[in-house]
DNA sequence: TCAAGCAACTGGCTTAAACCAGTTGTAGGC
DNA sequence: GCCTACAACTGGTTTAAGCCAGTTGCTTGA
């Protein structure tokens, strides 16, 4: 492994630079272990914690994971999990009699498995009550926590909001939503969904999220807030996705107007 | 400002909580100032390296930037930029006479400006030549790389490559490409865009990336890869997006298959 | 009045040393 | 043969000190 020639000012830039080349160039495949913090600080005739924080800026880009006792590894390349507006489709669900959740997974060869973390009745914060057509000033909304996991790590947490009127009294409530799941009961309040909106961000991790989702440092997250409407072009369900930007990419197919 | 109260182990990640704390609960606004470093360990009797670290930790999550000489500020939360499927849609190009970008900053009161920083021949990448229907193992492609600025900040890098078949000879090959753009001349090659595809990730990054578009730490990327389809069915063009996520945010809306 | 320059702040980077906490392989004892 | 215990690695965190480099406002002199 060479690490000589390596310009640039500052000593950790320098290090990040020739470790990077290597990275980019093959010579270091994903999944192979860096030199030691200690062993690099020597190889450059610097501190440990110049070698140390030439690792944060590689860790910062996403390059590289740290594990604790172990070493550092140049990041594996991860199957990824696509989601799509198919996801919503009746009929794909019709056909195999899996959730999407479940389909996916299946095609990946992963086991699923989804957790209910909470059912409340609460006050929609505002930019859900805004798309939920929900008073943001009263307990007007049902939420629903889940973690997705796919064998046994979790892959995404969901939110979803639901109009209070249209839960109460139902399965809604329940962790077991029955046959069809939450579309199913929402169908049988008169609410067929038509047409769906998701709006796409991306970001850092709240604190909360990256305990939850127990993301490395150097992984953003995909947000899709989606909106569901009715036969009616009215809406009756939001729902936040979120998800480790490492192991999901979402995937719309659109007509062009002419 | 209170920074009293603050338990866990660490005594960086005891700064840090009660940093975020008081931002989160709004204590410290948008566009404060933090306590100085210096003055961070002295309240927590902590080094200064200490303080540092969680402040370190703060921005990896998003919430504060450092400008050096002048302090650490709680990051405001930016305007957002909305792209979608419309973007695409030749009847609102033909009513504004703007192009989606141009349209956009226009609608957000920003100066509007793109830099093109170079059209060439190449051999496509793997997933691009894979869309594309090119020859991965040839220089079958042109490849344009534009850089979109928003009032002289960079906004998003975009690198759109065509078949070299369908380039070769035209005002694809030139900085301005006339009217109608892109999608103009290659209609003139008999390519009507009918259908898109856009598949969706979201990444830190890279080093290049970042010194392109001026990106403070704690900021990922949303990577978006476009294939247009004509009315043949056929892919005839290709573009990766990279968008600033802290200033972009994407929408689609589509019908839902009963 | 104006501007140059300086002092006192800010964060940015490095050093050097110490100790903690996981991991892994091996030497010993049973 | 197996398991325990330990030694020798790994990264994780903190200290304390020094110097560099932007920013800001005030003082001072022309």
């Amino acid at each position: 492994m060479n690490l000589d020639v390596a310009e640039g000012q500052l000593p950790s830039r320098r290090i990040a630079d020739a470790v990077r080349a290597l990275i980019t160039s093959g010579e270091l495949a994903p999944g192979d272990k860096l030199p030691s913090e200690r062993e690099l600080a020597r190889r450059f005739g610097t501190a440990r914690n110049t070698a140390r924080e030439a690792i944060r800026l590689l860790t910062e880009e996403g390059l590289v994971t740290a594990q604790h006792g172990r070493g550092v590894f140049v990041r594996e390349k991860e199957r990824m999990f696509r989601w799509g507006s198919e996801r919503y489709s009746r009929r794909t669900h019709r056909e195999t009699g899996l959730t999407p959740f479940r389909l996916e997974m299946a095609r990946q060869g992963k086991e699923a498995r989804v957790e209910v973390t909470s059912i409340e009745q609460i006050t929609p914060p505002f930019d859900v009550a805004e798309r939920l057509k929900a008073s943001p000033e009263e307990p007007s909304a049902l939420r629903r926590c889940n973690t997705y996991y796919a064998d046994d790590e979790p892959l995404q947490v969901v939110t979803t909001y639901l109009r209070w009127s249209d839960a109460e009294g139902t399965a809604l409530l329940q962790p077991k939503t029955g046959p069809g799941g939450i579309y199913g009961r929402l169908e049988e309040r008169g609410h067929i969904m038509t047409t769906g909106q998701d709006e796409i961000t991306a970001r850092m991790a709240s604190h909360d999220e990256a305990r939850a989702l127990d993301l490395p440092p150097g992984v953003p997250v995909l947000d899709v807030l989606h909106t569901s409407f009715d036969q009616d072009g009215e809406p009756f369900e939001v729902s936040r996705f979120v998800h480790r930007a490492d192991r999901a990419g979402l995937v719309y197919h659109f007509p062009v107007e002419s």
